[in-house]
DNA sequence: CGATTATCTGTAAGCGCTTACAACTATCTC
DNA sequence: GAGATAGTTGTAAGCGCTTACAGATAATCG
């Protein structure tokens, strides 16, 4: 690789001369600035952002971190429109994704964006891996908010309101008439909290109705499996309100598989409103998470933790609301 | 941050024997260790990645190039399926997006990923990134293979036969009694070739049928879009053949929009065969890319260019077979 | 025309780490 | 007990870059 040294041989000047021309910001002759553009282009010279970064610290860049799950449709979403809010806002952008799908693999890819002397931080991740990386997590450490995570981990944080949107969810499915609903919720162990799930529970009880609560892994593979036996489980259920829009959309094809409609035999609910959910037939009721706010909020928050000026957010915990997506995966009975 | 020196201050020893600690494989007495391993763990001291990287190179890891549509579930799967390949070869893995959307982003990105003084680069993206990149590309970069793209970019590549897959794709709805096809296809300038447009021209062709085709960005929104405007442009289309999943979902829905049912009315086959086809109601008829074995395959080359056994693949072009995978979003006339 | 000032450039230190090499200690051999 | 040997440790150089500081040069002024 050419290096500045290779660079400044060439162009006939020091190392300091070609370090300022490629900034581009330090007095320079127009000269001496063409000579070492020339030569860096011949070299084929690029300046190492590594060493660049351990130089000197970036100005002006936001780290987003990301679960090894990045892949899945709602973090997809967030991190367009994270990097979109922070754009907005005039920060560069790295992302960090954790290689291993690991408490430690996210650790150390969050550490490995700190090296990176980022200004601040959007940390987006489950439950564990956010513990694991809050309990190591120096003090030194940029200033950093969790986004779309749990409430009580410590750091600044902008999410929904969980319960409320199971809240929602299940208040919608009773309006609509259903009196036997059905939760496919999360497994203990994947996630610390489960506040959709509470949210369904007090929505439930308050009508002094049924519960009926299946655990599964929160994939649309489960969601499929699982769905059956929940039906077989509980015959009578009429709709079932999913733990996210994954678990959902896997609900419908295997109530599919197994010759049930969406909505005219069983009704289905989601939560998060993925793009998938938007474009599948039929198109999936859901509670959706207001995204694109969140993001907005969280750049705002950071910006406000990054310069203090006095008014602004200044960390704290904040949760927005929910928005139910009325679309056409739920049936209304009695002419509600 | 704490440092090295930090860290051997505090054990009251070299910042040698720090790092050697540390990286726990050069001798260092067992009592030296846990001083520094305890004076680290006080000072919540960790290496900074960025300063090892610049001092020595990676023996051992792997760069994944991903493009900035990542969240993409085709890239979704393939970037599972190479991290997983990687492991199994024993290759550590690092992650590398682009920020922004545009070429220079990319090659920007990848850049970076080079400078991570990676053993290797698995690069994916499309055709206008992955160019953007290769015409600026160092003789000194790390040895790089192409994923899952197209031919003619002069790297090393593993990707899919397209011409093969369009062909199959309209092959298989002529067999099922099919005339009148429609190809929902790419606009030109969004990728450089159109490998499946031209397989859906042959086969059209070769039956002696007339092509119908309409080009469309390649995303679910457009294909929910465009297909109307489609099926008004050529009403007595019986069957689409779409650019993608993404698309053919999109269609679908578009589909459902206008009161057309799939299959019934109207046949739709899609490429790629992303989870959400599988899901999909009606599950999608697609043209199924091998990812796991073009994940495999794709290691390997790279681990043969990285160490020149002799045999092995050395580099050139490798084309997997798509394999049809027959759901139901096709329908079959004639009783075929 | 000498003194002052403004511009540009180069030298060298430093970012946090690894490692070759030399120095030092403890152990072993005869 | 002197010399060889093996095992640890520290010093210093270097990875590729930025930048404070000082030196050199050109421009300005009385």
């Amino acid at each position: 690789m050419a290096t500045v040294y290779d660079v400044a041989e060439k162009a006939g000047v020091s190392i300091a001369t070609v370090s300022r021309a490629m900034r581009g910001q330090d007095s320079v002759t127009a000269e001496a600035r063409d000579r070492v553009l020339a030569a860096a282009r011949e070299l084929g010279y690029r300046p190492n952002r590594l060493a660049q970064t351990l130089a000197r610290p970036a100005e002006n860049t936001l780290g987003i971190m990301l679960p090894s799950d990045f892949t899945h449709p709602f973090y997809a979403m967030l991190t367009d429109e994270m990097t979109k809010s922070a754009l907005a806002h005039s920060y560069d952008v790295v992302i960090g994704v954790s290689g291993r799908p690991t408490v430690e693999g996210f650790v150390d890819a969050a550490t490995d964006l700190e090296d990176r002397r980022i200004t601040g931080m959007l940390l987006c991740g489950n439950a564990e891996a956010v513990a694991g990386y809050v309990d190591t997590r120096r003090p030194e450490a940029p200033p950093t908010v969790l986004v779309g995570g749990i409430a009580g981990a410590g750091l600044p944080l902008v999410s929904v309101d969980e319960e409320q949107g199971g809240y929602d969810a299940t208040r919608y499915l009773i309006e609509a008439g259903h009196e036997r609903i059905g939760f496919l919720g999360l497994t203990a162990n994947t996630y610390r909290t489960n506040g959709r799930e509470h949210g369904y529970t007090r929505a439930i009880e308050e009508a002094g109705l049924e519960p009926a609560m299946r655990g599964v892994v929160v994939t649309m593979d489960a969601g499929r499996r699982e769905v059956c036996a929940m039906m077989q489980e509980h015959s009578d259920l009429t709709a079932l309100v999913a733990f996210n829009d994954a678990v959902a959309l896997g609900a419908i094809r295997g109530l599919a598989d197994a010759g049930l409609r969406v909505p005219e035999d069983v009704s289905v609910i989601g939560f998060d409103d993925i793009p998938q959910g938007r474009y599948s037939v039929p198109a999936l009721t859901t509670v959706g998470v207001p995204v694109e706010e969140m993001a907005r909020q969280a750049v705002h928050m950071l910006a406000a933790l990054i310069e203090p000026t006095g008014d602004g957010p200044n960390g704290g915990e904040l949760f927005l609301e929910p928005e139910l997506q009325i679309r056409d995966s739920v049936r209304l009975n009695d002419g509600v």
